[in-house]
DNA sequence: TAGCGGTTGATAATAGTTATCAACAAGGAG
DNA sequence: CTCCTTGTTGATAACTATTATCAACCGCTA
């Protein structure tokens, strides 16, 4: 979490105008630690700001994150994806393509569970994220 | 994957009545290993079947899955969510309320990469999933 | 083979997200 | 501080993925 000088500077580092709303979405998302969605933040906003626009929260919280201020949880697919193998099992995804491949390592099935909370763990899955061999050789393009 | 009589034997043993649709569809999905879409499965499967209809691909996979025989890559989550702290952690996903518990824990920070395939790994993150304190005390929850 | 009850297909409805575009504000120059 | 340019905002329409609805139909058991 980062005070309103550190932001004011990185938005300027990076180009990038800082309106009242960038930063009211920035400073809410920062007090929360629920993980809010698009939708409960903009619920939030309305209150101190009420003419703040659902597209302009998804709009600064896509902004954020390019400029690596906020992360996604769970994946930025868009649709769900379907896999007929049921055993334990990883992924890669490729951040070009939007590949998945399957990753099969044992060291990977058992982890430490997370000490803290009373969470009753059912299982857990890793998901790597990263360039296939395509993209990756399509992102370096050879220098002419 | 399972042959034709298995499948039967399965769809049997749950009590679920085993269509020419279901079993297309399951057989589609394990042929292919790119984690396919529901309109993707939908697509490949009008060609043998021209009446099948998108919904019933979807209501399909939703049965297969509640009956153990298909995974579900992403999350379930219907919703992008955001989260303003961006250093490496983990997160425990409660299949109950859907709430989202940060995880910090160093030990799942470094793992081993997949051996396998050219893939130009940026990070990874690590889901846990299983119920909360609150969940697990209330109510058994259905799983979607 | 007949009949019941669950399933299918066509379509409408819904949820979440993104595109469009005129009015407006941020940030730099003067 | 004021003006100007460019990028942002807000309102709304559009779009995508998914689910609900419901009459006709088919799998399954007797």
């Amino acid at each position: 979490m980062k005070n309103r000088d550190e932001v004011r500077t990185l938005f300027k580092a990076k180009g990038v105008p800082l309106t009242h709303q960038r930063l009211a979405v920035y400073e809410e998302l920062s007090a929360r630690h629920d993980h809010p969605s698009a939708e409960s933040l903009h619920a939030s906003l309305t209150k101190p700001y009420p003419s703040l626009s659902l597209a302009t929260v998804y709009k600064t919280l896509q902004t954020l994150h390019e400029m690596g201020m906020v992360a996604r949880v769970d994946s930025p697919a868009a649709q769900a994806r379907y896999d007929a193998i049921v055993d334990t099992h990883h992924h890669a995804v490729c951040s070009g393509c939007g590949g998945i491949q399957d990753v099969f390592d044992p060291r990977l099935d058992a982890l430490p569970a997370p000490k803290s909370s009373a969470f009753k763990i059912a299982g857990h899955s890793v998901h790597f994220h990263g360039l296939c061999a395509k993209c990756a050789k399509a992102a370096v393009p050879k220098p002419r």
